[in-house]
DNA sequence: ATGCGTTTTTGGATTGATCTAAATCTAGAA
DNA sequence: TTCTAGATTTAGATCAATCCAAAAACGCAT
């Protein structure tokens, strides 16, 4: 069929220069050059430059492949997250990648549509691929006890975002429900006493996190308005949601969403109906996305940090590897609450709004 | 320091089963076992469905590494992109994602964040993790002889979206020209006579052929306003540009945007100026990402179909591995205008304008 | 020159798969 | 029963590194 001969092209791969090779150039053994590569102390330095010398010569090429066969560590890491679409997510895997970077490692990356089974397929894939740990934003009806299997295969994980399974275990994340109460402390603190939450399915720790929070606060406050639409988290449902609520009697004066594409939505169903966000029905989205400094109104929202996020679950996920049977730890970041028109807070010129990126 | 027994943990991991632990246990020899997982068609069918059983029975999980020390393929793929954070790649990397998954590779994903230096640094790690393959869409300033230096390493490049070096190279992208074409005579169409481009710099052959594209159709219907503003691509760009195009005389009474984002920065602009954009000056945008069907008022975009140039660039890739030596080709998908508010045409209900997800 | 304690260096085994070519096992024909 | 072509199976080498324990080289005092 093909022509072989061609097909393989000329073999004179420069990357088939291996340790033996490059010993004979330097006159010495397999073992120090191994050594010398790993920067061992052990190596007298005038040994040190002559292999460094024959390596740069012959055009060497580490071949972590073969390494990590005997060494059983791969400086690989799994990242799986749901919808990398999300600019959220992608901010998150940014802030991954610089911190793995530094470390000398490297991710594979899954999206898992929010299903279990691609997120098991990609998982067992990892694993006969050897990574030395999952970074893991677990899908949507994710059964818990996936975490003790990843323990059983000795996969050391760091659970971002959302978690599943039973205390401890490694995670990393922010604050939902400080966020909340920061939204509806200023919300009351405005002077609004019917304050509705938009979005979520009870199945996430991500979504109860905000839920707890939301009640809690409200009753902090005493207040008994007490009003939660769940519901998947697209625009779509935030212009859907705010409709609803606002033919029901009393209506809420302001909503909190469970993020800002729900908050979007919310903003756009009032304009629909001829209303104006911020003075006839504050909206808070959360997540502080780029577009929310850019919508029109502005939006008041819960800023996450999801760049910081997913460096912080980096980092926890190579400590981990470096002690396997260390603590778990849970690192959850505080939110903060950037006020915007949205709410009613006055409209600023154009310039002060627009972040540099 | 640390106590090595508690941290190396019981070592009884059941990935350490190898082919010979199943070999004995089915009474095969390690080659036939190996000739199973690779499914084989030289085994008999009662011996495979031993073997298979034995696999099961000891909970063997295949070592990809050690496959690939010896077969020199590791059915893995290094993907560059320069933004993740940017939802387009995000659709972009989910697209490339679900096309290696269905043939069982796994991609390494790194954001150079435009630097050739990162670029360069993961390439090469890239090349030490021995992947079958790169996608890449090259950072700003590249040096057109990486593609030549990734040949001399043997490593197949399908570049995504920019291209830098000279024909021929493998590449999948979207006929940016055409865009701007379809864009324009829409405008023209619609009386207009004086039509801006915002942004971009003239690095990038996207950039280029977006401005040739410009000229060229400008030329062709034989109009001879032509103005076009270079800057890098973010909202800001775009309020800014609109300001200063306004002020000018004559003023453009239509903007082509080098990306949604720039088109949404022009929006703002003009509605911090009181204008109403689509009434007092049209804006198109590029990309067509989720937001702009959304915005207030919506987006008329160029959709670029970012999932689909994912999908075609991976599956290109893996084709160009089957067969290294093969024609070079070069994918370009065709864009769509998908004409909005922002352009003219009369407001839709807001339930029209809401796409599902 | 000898002995002794460090430094350095090294050979051989090991990691877990694939590849090759040769060894077996069939079943049907002579 | 023997032979043979075709179907199965296998041993041993190989891929490119690391690990380990032992060997060699070295400096210095005796």
């Amino acid at each position: 069929m093909t022509d072989a001969f061609h097909d393989a092209g000329p073999r004179r791969d420069s990357s088939s220069v291996t340790l033996q090779d490059i010993a004979a150039h330097a006159g010495v053994s397999r073992s120090t050059v191994s050594l010398v590569l790993r920067e061992s102390p052990l190596v007298a330095e005038r040994t040190r430059e002559r292999v460094r010398h024959s390596i740069k010569a012959l055009g060497y090429v580490y071949n972590r492949g073969a390494a990590a066969l005997r060494a059983s560590r791969t400086s690989t890491l799994g990242v799986v997250v749901y919808d990398i679409a999300n600019p959220f997510f992608g901010a998150m895997v940014a802030g991954i990648d610089a911190a793995l970077n530094r470390e000398g490692y490297v991710s594979f990356l899954a999206n898992s549509e929010d299903s279990p089974d691609r997120q098991q397929r990609f998982l067992e894939r990892m694993r006969e691929h050897r990574v030395d740990g999952i970074l893991l934003c677990p899908a949507q009806g994710t059964d818990p006890s996936l975490i003790e299997t990843l323990q059983h295969w000795n996969l050391p994980c760091v659970q971002v975002l959302r978690h599943v399974g039973s205390l401890p275990f490694d995670y990393a994340g922010t604050d939902f429900r400080l966020g909340v109460s920061l939204a509806i402390d200023h919300l009351v603190e405005q002077g609004h006493r019917r304050i509705a939450f938009i979005g979520g399915h009870a199945e996430h720790s991500a979504t109860q996190e905000r839920w707890q929070g939301y009640r809690e606060v409200l009753a902090q406050h005493g207040l008994d308005y007490q009003r939660l639409l769940r519901s998947t988290v697209t625009r779509r449902d935030g212009f859907e949601a705010i409709r609803h609520l606002l033919k029901e009697h009393p209506a809420p004066t302001a909503v909190v969403c469970h993020n800002d594409m729900v908050a979007f939505g919310a903003m756009l169903g009032l304009q629909r109906l001829g209303l104006t966000p911020g003075q006839d029905c504050a909206v808070i989205g959360t997540d502080d996305v780029e577009e929310a400094a850019l919508s029109a109104p502005a939006l008041t929202s819960i800023a996450t940090h999801p760049y910081a996020i997913g460096q912080e679950a980096a980092r926890l996920a190579l400590r981990r590897i470096k002690n396997p049977n260390g603590a778990r730890e849970q690192v959850v970041l505080s939110p903060q609450l950037r006020v915007r028109e949205s709410c009613g807070a006055s409209a600023h010129c154009g310039e002060v709004l627009l972040p540099v990126s």
